[in-house]
DNA sequence: CCTCCACAGGAAGCGCAGGAGT
DNA sequence: ACTCCTGCGCTTCCTGTGGAGG
């Protein structure tokens, strides 16, 4: 007996994509050569880094640019490359990539820093200090005959960035007797000017600027890419420059193009075509930025949801704008109805604020005249989604009951006015 | 023209949590 | 294991706002 529920469908499914992992996030698996349009930011690079090949040590370079225009895949390149080569004359040059985001306590770069460089490093188990792994990391340097280089991708999520001015002056402080290469990559371009002015002078002493991606580059990205990631005659001519075109207007971010063609390939296949066509790329983008906002309301903390909640709830009671007041009395009855403590009005209105930054619903201030300064509020999300978004989490289950009790309530409301 | 409403939002300070130092 | 430091979330207190209504 069947009931539909069978995979059968999906057979015929599995024609327009090759091999989907080309366009996939941190596929890079490539060869420095491949790499289109980074050709300058490549050549100041290994300008910089060429002083290794005569053995000595490189300046600190600072990486600036914004995100998905290859920083950091260039980066992991040219080093890699600076490996083999140096290796080829008999140079020692070793490099620890450390992404700061995952790590960004002192002591746990210098951890990750240190098994990088000797997987096999040891610490005594009752010293777990930030100095016991220092001297260890010195340790290594000293015995190591060759030039270490430290790559800190996304610098800036460093919790304490003075880390860095240690390792730039390691051999002018006497922990070791050889220099350290420090290479420190951001999207922050204000991250400099954060630093004390003694880091600063001694880290940006060679800067790399990448620039965004133009439309007609990230056209010739995804074209090198959908060659191998799609079968032939796959994609309608107008795929390719609409996926570059919307990514080239938010700064030219190739991880965005690539995966907006992904997600284009991915409905077509649902919908059970055989031709990328522009409409898929349409629904696509409409499909991803939905995504990014449904990840910022499930990443919120609770009491911000809990305000979101209560947006929710107010305009869908009809009206398209509600009034802080409006939103504040129903926050007072969810945070009761689900345990948690009552912020003041004060608060909540910085969390309506921090709402409206994420674009997530629209405030506008009314002056009402004597009837006060107020905001009007509306949601800037479909009802549905936002709720499910939002009821997803199990610490506002509780709602659930007041959402079907208003359910009901329309439902009659609507069964008593069609009579 | 002045008053008043109902907040918005800045400033200062408190308490807590997590990381660093000892 | 303890203390210190720092950042963050939050509160309280306060001033500013601009148009309706007297």
């Amino acid at each position: 007996m069947s009931n539909g529920r069978t995979y059968d469908k999906y057979v015929s499914r599995g024609n327009i994509f090759l091999e989907i992992r080309h366009l996939m996030k941190g596929y890079d698996s490539m060869t420095i050569d491949e790499i289109l349009h980074r050709d300058i930011e490549i050549g100041n690079y290994m300008d910089i880094l060429s002083r290794a090949m005569n053995g000595n040590t490189p300046d600190n370079i600072f990486v600036y640019g914004q995100t998905g225009i290859g920083k950091s895949m260039v980066t992991k390149m040219v080093t890699s490359q600076l490996e083999a080569d140096a290796h080829k004359y008999n140079i020692n040059v070793k490099t620890a990539y450390i992404n700061c985001e995952a790590v960004h306590t002192n002591t746990g770069v210098l951890k990750r820093i240190n098994s990088r460089m000797l997987p096999k490093s040891i610490l005594h188990k009752t010293m777990n200090s930030f100095d016991a792994h220092f001297l260890v990391f010195c340790d290594i340097i000293n015995k190591f005959d060759g030039i270490p280089i430290i790559i800190f991708d996304e610098v800036d999520k460093l919790s304490n960035p003075d880390i860095l001015n240690i390792f730039a002056r390691i051999k002018e402080n006497d922990f070791t007797d050889k220099n350290i290469c420090i290479i420190g990559v951001t999207n922050d371009l204000k991250f400099v000017e954060k630093l004390d002015s003694r880091t600063r002078s001694v880290l940006s002493k060679s800067t790399i600027v990448f620039s965004p991606y133009t439309a007609i580059q990230l056209s010739d990205i995804l074209n090198q890419r959908a060659k191998i990631a799609f079968r032939n005659n796959c994609l309608s001519e107008a795929v390719i420059p609409l996926c570059s075109a919307f990514a080239a207007q938010e700064h030219g971010d190739a991880r965005k193009a690539l995966d907006l063609l992904r997600v284009s390939g991915e409905i077509a296949e649902r919908e059970g075509v055989i031709v990328v066509e522009e409409i898929h790329v349409r629904k696509a983008k409409e499909h991803l930025e939905l995504d990014e906002v449904k990840e910022v309301i499930r990443t919120l903390p609770l009491q911000t949801k809990l305000v979101l909640a209560s947006c929710v709830y107010c305009t869908s009671e009809g009206a398209s704008k509600v009034l802080t007041r409006d939103i504040y009395n129903t926050y007072k009855r969810f945070s009761y109805s689900t345990g948690f403590e009552t912020l003041t009005q004060r608060r909540v209105t910085d969390l309506l604020s921090m709402l409206d930054m994420f674009g997530i619903i629209i405030t506008e201030i009314a002056h009402k005249g004597r009837y006060g300064r107020t905001k009007e509020i509306s949601l800037n999300m479909p009802h549905d989604v936002t709720l499910a978004v939002l009821l997803d989490d199990s610490a506002l289950t509780p709602l659930k009951d007041i959402a079907l009790q208003k359910k009901q309530a329309e439902c009659s409301l609507q069964a008593f006015s069609t009579i």
